[in-house]
DNA sequence: AGGGTTCCTTGAATCGGTTCACCGACATGG
DNA sequence: CCATGTCGGTGAACCGATTCAAGGAACCCT
């Protein structure tokens, strides 16, 4: 015996079809009687109620919507940032009695369940690095979206923070304790993986705005401060550990005095920093300070605790999901904080240039160097 | 102008609703002068392929899997012990290019997107807690399904630990400390969030497999061991910080010598226990040995260190996912082992009863209590 | 020329519901 | 007695694709 479908309950029952499908979605309008019969017949024939399937070709409406990145599954699922940001999302999800799909929009993931696939309502984009391609491939999906660090998206929702603003407050801090020679550990700045110093060069030609942005930050603070700019270094490496060795190794290679203080745009970044000092004998925040961003779950329990900007993550998958649901197209932005833990501090005595303009400090002591 | 379907695309290319949909599916099929005829007539329109709701209903696969838990959606995704298993399934979801979706089986949701309504090819069931229902659910669904921590699900995939053995293993190692006393930090054992002592009536009606098994498991210790009955007291709690706290409360009530080790059925719950214990001038270990369960990543991190039975949660999502997409209706189970780490240790000598049968070891001082 | 292949393409059935215009019957009001 | 409602139910169009048996054209072989 095939699976049972309404008709066959219609028939069964001796009512129509549409009837039946009364009975299920709206009972009021259905005389007790008649429905009762109905469902009778319906238990009868092991029909479980309307196949979902059928629901949503013809309603159009899954309630389900999807937070997709561009990652693969394991990668988004385990990103702390990612984390939070879906936890946001659930929130308003349970509320709304609304399911949640994550979607990877890796590589050439066209198959299978991608961002042209997906049977869902809308999307949640979360724009780890890359802002133009989840954004235009939402776009020709033609389903609505809300855009997650992307900057403003036309005709679409967007939440943001002021990044610029927040990667200054991260600046002031280590300026403020007096450090004058800085390492930034850059996210992307653009597609395709590299790694390597942000020159002026490749500083023209950001495509991403987050990295941007704080970069941008960071400058203005500098420039205000009267630093000068080849005593500051930033290095652009993927958000992982490995890489992150890899800027460590460049930002301290022997020959130039080293920077005091690392401003890293992830905590992820900056805890991965921990090791990769350790392993050269740098300790954190005696030889070097470090500041993270995002303030995850980890930067409080980290040894030291990290000093971080903390940026309301969860807020944004709730103001996110939010929009979705009621359609709003504003562009929001939520406010960051600078939080102060142990992972700054003043620069070692020998390494505290004399003068801002003082470049040649190469009269500093080495520490221990590799491994 | 509407949406434009694959009808329309055939018309304007006048060849068949057919050709189209081989256009897009099956290139191969089609004459490539033909297929580029095609192409053209559907970006002329504005078509972007095929819509997913009208594939599903017509092939019946969605290419995408549900991790269901009782549970909120918010609660799932912070559960550190479901973040685990759910990356496990993710990996596996990434080489099939198959989409992952949480659904909530919480209370009575039947509306939105539930067991009942999701657009699925099949379940990973997470049972939190109850067995019964999940199970009940999506056998109702009829959608294949894989059970995790549920025992033996005649008909379809399981996937557990031998609890216990595992169990066993935890109370062995601190019986082997030395300890004569312990408490047990029990999950709930049946529907209904009941939290309480675990005597020989609720002993005798537990439904839950998991919690049955391990208290079971520290029984055949401690009956080998020749530690009276007595000196056992289970307290059956939620896997949150206010219910421990509860528990701790009650353990550690004053006129009874205290337990000198806490067998704690979930690293949670362990962790928790840390804070209640603290709280009252109880340190860990040296007042209080504690042993943890899952060994989820907190728990390492922990200070101290968390001793626990760990088990291999991500695999049980990678196993459960390819059951699942493979079809596979086994009872696999997975090792365990102990992991000791610095929250336990021997029993402060105080407390150490001169002969296993020695109950009455009131002489003990009573720690401050209370705050 | 006839028979057999090969390669495309077509047409139509099907997947399983939702929804809405419309209709019959019965009650109410003037 | 006729107009007006109201209630409950019917029928059929429609949502947007996939799939497969069958047909036709072109080519090869004998």
């Amino acid at each position: 015996m095939r699976k049972a479908r309404l008709k066959d309950v219609a028939l069964l029952a001796g009512v129509s079809q549409g009837t039946v499908s009364n009975v299920f979605n709206r009972p009021e309008l259905v005389r007790e009687e008649l429905r009762e019969r109905v469902l009778a017949a319906a238990k009868k024939i092991g029909f479980r109620g309307p196949a979902p399937a059928g629901r949503v070709l013809r309603s159009g409406r899954s309630d389900l919507i999807a937070v997709v990145a561009d990652a693969s599954l394991h990668y988004i699922v385990n990103d702390p940032f990612a984390q939070k940001l879906i936890s946001g999302i659930a929130e308003i999800c349970d509320e709304a009695h609304i399911g949640l799909t994550i979607v990877s929009a890796d590589a050439e993931r066209r198959d299978g369940w991608s961002i042209e696939t997906a049977i869902v309502d809308g999307f949640i984009l979360f724009c780890i690095s890359e802002e133009n391609r989840l954004v235009e491939l939402a776009r020709r999906r033609g389903l609505p979206f809300v855009a997650v660090d992307s900057g403003d998206v036309p005709g679409a929702g967007a939440v943001d923070v002021d990044d610029r603003k927040a990667a200054a407050e991260a600046a002031r801090h280590v300026v403020g304790l007096g450090h004058r020679r800085v390492g930034i550990l850059s996210l992307e700045v653009d597609d395709g993986e590299r790694t390597g110093f942000v020159d002026d060069a490749r500083f023209a030609q950001i495509r991403f705005t987050t990295p941007r942005a704080r970069l941008l930050g960071y400058r203005d603070v500098f420039e205000e401060a009267g630093i000068p700019p080849a005593n500051v270094v930033a290095y652009e490496c993927l958000n992982d550990a490995p890489s992150v060795a890899e800027a460590i190794d460049a930002l301290f290679a022997p020959g130039a005095p080293h920077p005091t203080a690392i401003l890293a745009m992830s905590d992820t970044m900056a805890l991965a920093a921990y090791a990769a000092l350790a392993h050269r004998g740098l300790s954190v925040p005696g030889d070097v300070s470090i500041v993270g961003f995002d303030d995850v779950a980890e930067a409080e329990r980290a040894v030291p605790p990290l000093t971080t900007i903390r940026q309301p993550v969860e807020d944004k998958g709730r103001e996110a999901a939010r929009m979705l649901l009621t359609g709003a197209r504003d562009h929001v932005i939520l406010p960051t904080s600078l939080v102060v833990r142990a992972s700054t501090a003043a620069p070692p005595p020998a390494v505290r240039a004399p003068d801002a303009s003082a470049e040649a400090g190469s009269r500093v002591p080495e520490p221990a160097r590799d491994a």
